[in-house]
RNA sequence: GUCUCUGUAGCUCAGAAGGAUAGAGCACUGGAUUCCUAAUCCAGGGGUCGCAGGUUCGAAUCCUGCCAGAGACACCA
């Protein structure tokens, strides 16, 4: 139940009423009427725009009709009160026991509360992290797993049926590099002087536990078999060890995926998904031999045109035409991409995601393409990207080079800061806008820190449960219970704003699943925690507005099925950004 | 040079997909604690929504141009 839509339907019901009597024109088009939860003060609870769009259409004036429809809405027992304001809005009140029933609803809806049938069952598919697995995840990476994971909380919640995967590249060159790396570091856990790293190759400690764990498994007999054959052995223990430290990475973030697919494997089984893939682009007729333009703007040294296999992605809105083939005939990575993409359309989503880095952001308009082109314009794919954070300790930059391989890594910054503030922090920015994480003001307890202010809400509402059952023994604080008692009690002016701030929340989940923005809810719910804390407040100075009032349990039954519902929201909500929700405060 | 994103209070950012007098937090000033946890709350000042046009009943929001900042722009992955 949705108040909002209620009304609307209200509004609409009466303006269809007015055209078959012929106080409107019978084709009279309702398009762009809309219900809006009011502002200011004094403007209602809701307020509707359809006087002013409609009159236009008829040529009256937008405060004759307000008045006209205003007139024929208040005759209705679920709205209190209608008022024409400015240009023509229709602000409405609506009765108190519809807020009463919405608190109800709450309780009796339980954790269901702002679901909604939205996604109608459809399938899903999100990709998101996809890291590199050469190495362990870092701070670069948390944004896309914890805004990936949070969307797919958010859509699963509004009813699609989401698969959840990570693509794990472990076919290509950085690979070989880890390899060639993973094999010294394995001479070195045998006792051999190393050295350097060499460049190019991976210089981080990280890879010296994997070269030991070798030594532990094969002892030093892969120094003597043929070179190749022992670096393809390492390249794969290399990458099946930093996936399950990637995967537990993840997990302390918890961030999960139902899907991890191996680039690798699209080559593998006797099967070549890639040539498959370049030869239905061939089909489509897409596919020519050519050289690439040089890029403007960019000052290289050496430049040689090359011949190679290319993708008319510029038929699709893309720059230029995109390499499938590198001149010494090898696929690119692009190419592997692009059979990766047949893959999933041939496993047949309804829609698709992919959360991208903002180091990808070059790379959205060809991997668009190659969607179109292979589902003949005929899919929803949407790629979102995340944008850099920067990391900060008190104000200062933490410098982080790949080359010198000093990274902040996830696990040390989880094991810093903790999963919570985390993945907070992370959902108070949009997606698409860089952010600043501070390391140490994160875990300030103070106002500053959204996470803790909200979770501080969830306990209090706890805490007062919890009390109410040592001053009332006998009375339930279930819940199931609670739904009974009697609500029209609360309308004090504080209950009902606070009341009002529970009803926003199925809007506010569908307008942030509809444009995948999870932040709404983070920021709903700071505000949803403002409106409780404040209310919790007044008791301070008025004890009657107390929500336990040991002489009166009826009014405290009430009171006490807002606290639940208020209690039920926040943790609904955190649910959705996989934070927790405390029952108390250490 | 091309493309993408950003520009809102001193700072960090919201702004419900065109609505009425643009909102929070931080910081600053002043106040509240024998109390359902003060990790909280109350009050106060602070704005040319980058600039200029346009669209309409109405623009921070949509369109165009300009200014400023960030990022991406061969076979890397």
């Amino acid at each position: 139940m949705n108040i909002s839509s209620q009304i609307a339907d209200k509004v609409s019901t009466v303006i269809e009423r007015m055209k078959a009597s012929g106080d409107l024109p019978a084709e009279l088009d309702l398009k762009g009427i809309e219900i809006q939860e009011s502002r200011g003060v004094n403007r209602g609870e809701f307020f509707s725009n359809a006087a002013m769009i409609l009159a236009k259409r008829i040529n009256t004036t937008p405060r004759d009709l307000a008045h006209n429809i205003a007139n024929k809405l208040t005759l209705d027992k679920f709205i209190a009160q209608v008022d024409v304001a400015g240009p023509g809005f229709i602000n409405i009140t609506v009765a108190d026991s519809v807020w009463c029933d919405l608190i109800a609803t709450i309780l009796k809806d339980s954790k269901n509360y702002g679901r909604s049938r939205m996604g109608e069952g459809k399938r899903l598919h999100v990709e998101y992290v996809s890291a590199n697995p050469t190495g362990p995840m870092h701070v670069g990476h948390c944004r896309g797993a914890v805004f990936g994971d949070t969307l797919c909380n958010l859509l699963s919640f509004v009813g699609y049926a989401v698969s959840r995967e990570y693509y794990v590249n472990d076919a290509g060159a950085q690979i070989g590099k880890l390899g060639d790396t993973v094999f010294i570091r394995y001479l070195e856990a045998l006792g051999d002087n190393i050295g350097e790293i060499p460049e190019g190759l991976y210089p981080g400690d990280y890879t010296k536990s994997i070269g030991q764990a070798l030594v532990g498994l094969y002892g030093d007999r892969l120094r003597h078999v043929d070179k190749a054959d022992a670096l393809s052995i390492v390249r794969q223990f290399a990458v099946k060890f930093l996936l399950e430290e990637i995967h537990n990475d993840l997990a302390c973030l918890n961030v999960h995926h139902d899907v991890f697919f191996s680039e690798r494997s699209l080559t593998e089984n006797g099967r070549d998904q890639v040539a498959e893939v370049i030869e239905k682009l061939h089909q489509l007729d897409l596919i020519y031999q050519g050289e690439l333009p040089r890029p403007l703007g960019h000052d290289y040294e050496v430049w040689e045109e090359r011949e190679q296999t290319l993708f008319r992605s510029s038929h699709f809105g893309d720059d230029i035409d995109r390499a499938l083939m590198k001149s010494n005939g090898e696929y690119t990575y692009f190419a592997y991409d692009a059979a990766y993409h047949l893959n999933k359309l041939e496993r047949n989503f309804d829609q698709y995601i992919s959360v991208l880095g903002a180091d990808h952001i070059g790379y959205i308009s060809r991997i668009k393409s190659v969607m179109s082109a292979l589902s003949e314009a005929n899919v929803m794919f949407n790629v979102l990207i995340t944008q850099l954070v920067r990391v900060m300790r008190n104000g200062e930059l933490v410098r982080m080079s790949k080359r010198s391989g000093t990274f902040v890594a996830l696990r040390d910054m989880v094991d810093e800061v903790g999963c919570d503030p985390i993945r907070f922090m992370m959902l108070m920015r949009k997606h698409d806008t860089t952010l600043d994480f501070d390391l140490k003001k994160i875990v300030e307890r103070s106002k500053d820190n959204p996470v803790f202010y909200v979770q501080y809400a969830h306990a209090r509402a706890s805490s007062i449960l919890r009390r109410a059952k040592v001053v009332f023994p006998l009375i339930s604080t279930c819940c199931c219970d609670l739904y009974d008692a009697n609500l029209l009690l609360l309308n004090n002016s504080g209950e009902r704003v606070l009341t009002r701030e529970l009803a926003k929340f199925p809007r506010v989940v569908e307008s942030a699943a509809r444009y995948h923005e999870p932040h709404r809810i983070a920021f709903y719910l700071y505000e949803l925690a403002s409106a409780f804390h404040q209310q919790h407040a007044r008791g301070n100075d008025l004890p009657e507005l107390r929500f336990i009032q040991p002489d009166n349990p009826t009014l405290t039954v009430a009171r006490l099925a807002l606290v639940a519902a208020t209690q039920l929201v926040i943790a609904c909500g955190l649910k959705i950004l996989g934070v927790s929700a405390p029952v108390e405060m250490q």
